[in-house]
DNA sequence: TACAAGATTGTCT
DNA sequence: GACAATCTTGTAG
């Protein structure tokens, strides 16, 4: 089982954990931008009336039906992409919001992209756009890029913190916001 | 076929 | 602190 594998081989709470510390990197045109994971949310599909995938299967979110391990992009409020990873057996449509990360690799081209040196890959959005990831890149194998998860460095003696999750209306109660504290 | 709502961000006051 | 930008989905007629 490969590294990745063995980082999704949990339930969605766990894999949102999990992810925590984990380095994400994309590679566009030669140039790696890469960040350490901070900030996630799990979304447990069909419980879950905040997920897109609560109500079943449309052509948006397709991805979330399929085998773990890719990536699942999607447009907010028509300007925005967020980025997930999909998590679960095929036709489990469970996925961790990748909300949030701490630049570590590419600075310089993510700030050129940001188009501001500050709030770089504080929100889903942001750091979709930090990366250069966009709708093109829905479906992404994780473990082949250009889009990539891999293990480590981890977040040191940082602890997680489990929140109420946010910028949603529904469920709003369930602690299933992960952030490493710091 | 039309319309309201949404897992957000940036800008202006 | 309030609001505009912008598009896909779900629901109603």
């Amino acid at each position: 089982m490969s590294q990745l594998e063995s980082l999704l081989d949990d339930d969605v709470l766990g894999v949102a954990a999990n992810l925590l510390g984990c380095r994400l990197e994309t590679e566009f045109d030669g140039i790696t931008t890469a960040v350490t994971i901070t900030e996630t949310e799990a979304y447990a599909g069909p419980d879950d009336p905040a997920s897109h995938a609560y109500r079943g299967l449309t052509d948006r979110n397709r991805v979330m039906f399929g085998p773990a391990g890719f990536l699942y992009v999607y447009r907010s409020y028509g300007i925005h992409w967020c980025m997930n990873v999909v998590v679960g057996e095929p036709g489990v449509p469970h996925a961790v919001l990748l909300r949030g990360g701490e630049p570590v690799a590419g600075r310089a081209e993510i700030i050129r992209r940001r188009g501001r040196d500050t709030d770089l890959t504080n929100g889903p959005g942001k750091l979709s756009q930090a990366l250069a990831v966009t709708g093109d890149d829905n479906g992404t194998d994780l473990r082949l890029g250009p889009v990539r998860i891999v293990a480590g460095p981890g977040i040191g003696d940082r602890t997680v913190e489990r929140t109420p999750r946010i910028g949603i209306s529904k469920a709003v109660e369930r602690p299933w916001r992960f952030i490493a504290a710091g």
